[in-house]
DNA sequence: CTGTTAGCGCTTTCAA
DNA sequence: TTGAAAGCGCTAACAG
């Protein structure tokens, strides 16, 4: 037997569809009796409202729409979480969607979201905005997480560049002078960001020397022996992310030297391992961006919140054994 | 201006909302001429199908409804990118929903998902199938994830009985006959699974002193604590899971003691940290269940697959350091 | 091949 | 306070 559906609770308790709805909403106008019986037959039949019936009649799906790259281990699942506690303490679902590098089945993805979502969280740090808006179902509220230049909607970024400042002023203040940035890939915005507020907050006659990496552990290793190859030396490494600055440690270490009495090294996100390898790093709460994504995007929703607006998320920098002074 | 519907494309096409949905739906019988003009007038007008109107009338949502504990890190992230990756290349949805301790809480959390979903993956493992399946509205096809007993849909289960059986045989080939387990909490499926395998592989004769945890790491290094305080001798401890043995690591190393030299310590996880404190453990590929998962449910939802049946996941003993013999 | 029409299950005017 | 009925946007008979 198919799913009870008002009709039948309806039926069941001699009145009409419109006062089970009423009932069932707690609308004000329901005479006690009616409202007994209704709730009674409800639960004889088992009955579960539609969500989808509803969605279409009220015009709100109370879910919205989360689409993120390929995202790995902590750093998908804290922000998940942090979406998933906002929301579900607001009554709204999480409906997701992996954006692919494939353009053309990201577009398809984000536009099989109209009608199933009310908004839009979105991160995609290697889209521009003016690609991803032409993507978008319009009229879909939307929270973008780091993305590059401003948009539409509402927009969360981690404040990369005062990070990175941060980290430089931090190295230089532990002596160093001849230091290497291994540099995230070309056209990843958070990349872009670190590399200019860690170039720009070195002091003048600092050498800066950047090598070119692409978020992996092996290209952080590799770009230490391109400029052992080299015969460049230097005293501190600050890797755009911190996979590569285990990579680069490493890279160090399996060399003969000691970190960090010959070389610091540095790394951005405090992964778990960083904790444990003692690397120097810029945490960053995935939890609270979640939250707050979740949040800003509920609120404009809603109607309670302010309009377009960039957030600074901030972050703390974590100084550990890969850039103590002995 | 509000998006534009099926009917605005007809208008505009000049042809009934009928003839746009079939040209859409990519149906035989429409002329040539009258698909190209709609085709034409949906690009003009930037259509794009209501997703929840299509639902209610097809009766499908292609969403899948994703129902878990509090899950953490890479487990967490793998799980749902081998879920996303089956569903997404069958052109299905994952709808998210954290199942709480509090039982109001998810029951509220199953019902809201009829009519936004066509069916569930569940992992409840300290949910028993009857109060399970009572929270579900009925007739929605569900996989259960390493959930107790038998449930009425398809279940995937991790062998967690063969894997523990594989770690006692691994410990005992290596010589250690004072062994100690550190259990996961009570009321957890994967804990009692977990211990029975263990204790049943030990050969008889073998000491098997158990101490309780609840799978955190300071519940780790106080199991060990405890057996210290209480002068208990042994050579090897095989945690329950990761968590708690790093945490029995770093006590054991605290105390004085060498591993593997004076004990060995083995896990159950292979979480990402294991690999670099060279722990001995199982590893369970969290990618593969999902994508079992995503797979078994929805050939069940499109006829293809053959209906309830347990499918146990294989795992691999991973050996490292923490149980070499020197 | 195409248009008309009746739903899918629910909410919400509008009258009574 | 209640019920009848008109949609929400789309698909699927059923006639033409």
């Amino acid at each position: 037997m198919a799913d009870a559906t008002i009709r039948d609770v309806a039926r069941h308790a001699g009145v009409s569809v419109a006062s089970v709805s009423r009932a069932l909403n707690g609308l004000a106008s329901v005479h006690p009796d009616t409202r007994d019986r209704v709730l009674a037959s409800a639960a004889a039949l088992g009955y579960v409202p539609h969500a989808g019936a509803r969605s279409l009649s009220l015009a709100r799906t109370q879910a919205i729409g989360v689409v993120l790259p390929d995202l790995h281990g902590e750093f998908f699942s804290e922000l998940m979480r942090g979406l998933d506690r906002a929301a579900g303490a607001r009554g709204y679902h999480l409906l997701l969607s992996n954006i692919h590098a494939d353009r053309n089945r990201a577009e398809q993805a984000l536009r099989t979201m109209r009608g199933r979502v009310d908004g839009l969280v979105v991160m995609a740090p290697h889209i521009d905005p003016a690609a991803l808006s032409a993507m978008l179902p319009a009229r879909l509220p939307i929270v973008t997480i780091n993305s590059p230049g401003a948009m539409a909607g509402a927009s969360l970024c981690v404040d990369n560049r005062a990070a990175a400042a941060a980290m430089a002023r931090h190295l230089v203040a532990r002596g160093h002078r001849r230091i290497v940035h291994i540099a995230g890939p070309e056209g990843n915005n958070d990349a872009r960001e670190r590399h200019i507020g860690f170039a720009g907050a070195l002091p003048d006659g600092y050498d800066l020397r950047v090598v070119a990496g692409d978020f992996t552990e092996p290209s952080g290793a590799a770009a230490i022996d391109t400029l052992l190859r080299d015969g460049t030396s230097f005293d501190a490494v600050f890797a755009a992310n911190d996979v590569m600055a285990i990579g680069a440690l490493q890279a160090l270490r399996a060399a003969g030297f000691s970190v960090p009495g010959d070389v610091a090294v540095a790394g951005f996100d405090d992964v778990p391992l960083a904790h444990y390898l003692g690397l120097t790093t810029i945490r960053v709460h995935m939890t609270d961006i979640g939250e707050r994504a979740a949040t800003r995007l509920i609120d404009a929703l809603e109607g309670t919140g302010s309009a377009a607006s960039e957030e600074k998320i901030a972050t703390a920098l974590v100084e550990r054994a890969t850039t103590a002074t002995e």
